[in-house]
DNA sequence: ACAATTAGTCAGAAAAAGATGACCACCTGA
DNA sequence: TCAGGTGGTCATCTTTTTCTGACTAATTGT
């Protein structure tokens, strides 16, 4: 019995995989998030990481990167469409604890 | 606005990490597994990482392993109870492509 | 008796992921 | 003008994950 070389959820595993992901995109849900916010507030994260986290998540097309071209001139990551059709997954991981 | 330190999803989420876990998991929602099957379907994988994969399910309480006494004396591994209740979420991850 | 199958383990190598510290450029407030 | 914040990059190092090949050991078929 040959099983099919792919297994289709292994993708969308592979967007939310890595050590910070799930925590960038768990707070991205309550809104925009901004590089300093990040480093900040997740603990024993780092620039590096960070970044090719947020890279990541923009290439798999579940955050956007803004320039917000206000005030005080920064970048804000928000989810996209694709993201937010991944909360109700999210909220249903957390449930089968 | 400091963030929790942990995120529930993540845990799940560790759960089915690794190269070979997703698609070991999908199999054995099919049915029973067992370790030759595997090293001859799953293309690309090897004794060692399918070993570790099968053990880490099993700690994680997703698989069970049993020793099957009879005609050609071999083991299984199939999903328990708590592996079950992950299909759903598996399904759902499926459907977000 | 011998080969094959099943189900692994072990040591070591290679590859991938993550962390560190230095550096950079732009803007803003004092 | 100069310190501080924002948002990074780059080279390098360390840690973790995965792979390879050799080996074991109990069963079963011929």
């Amino acid at each position: 019995m040959k099983t099919e070389s792919s297994c289709p959820a292994e993708e969308v595993l592979k967007m939310l995989s890595g050590k910070w992901k799930p925590q960038i995109f768990r707070i991205a849900v309550d809104g925009s998030v901004r590089f300093s916010s990040l480093l900040r507030d997740i603990e024993g994260s780092n620039k590096q990481s960070l970044s090719v986290a947020l890279k990541e998540l923009e290439e798999h097309g579940l955050l956007e990167k803004k320039v917000i071209k206000l005030k005080p001139l920064h970048i804000e990551y928000d989810l996209t469409e694709k993201g937010i059709a991944l909360i109700p997954v999210f909220r249903q991981l957390e449930n089968v604890l």
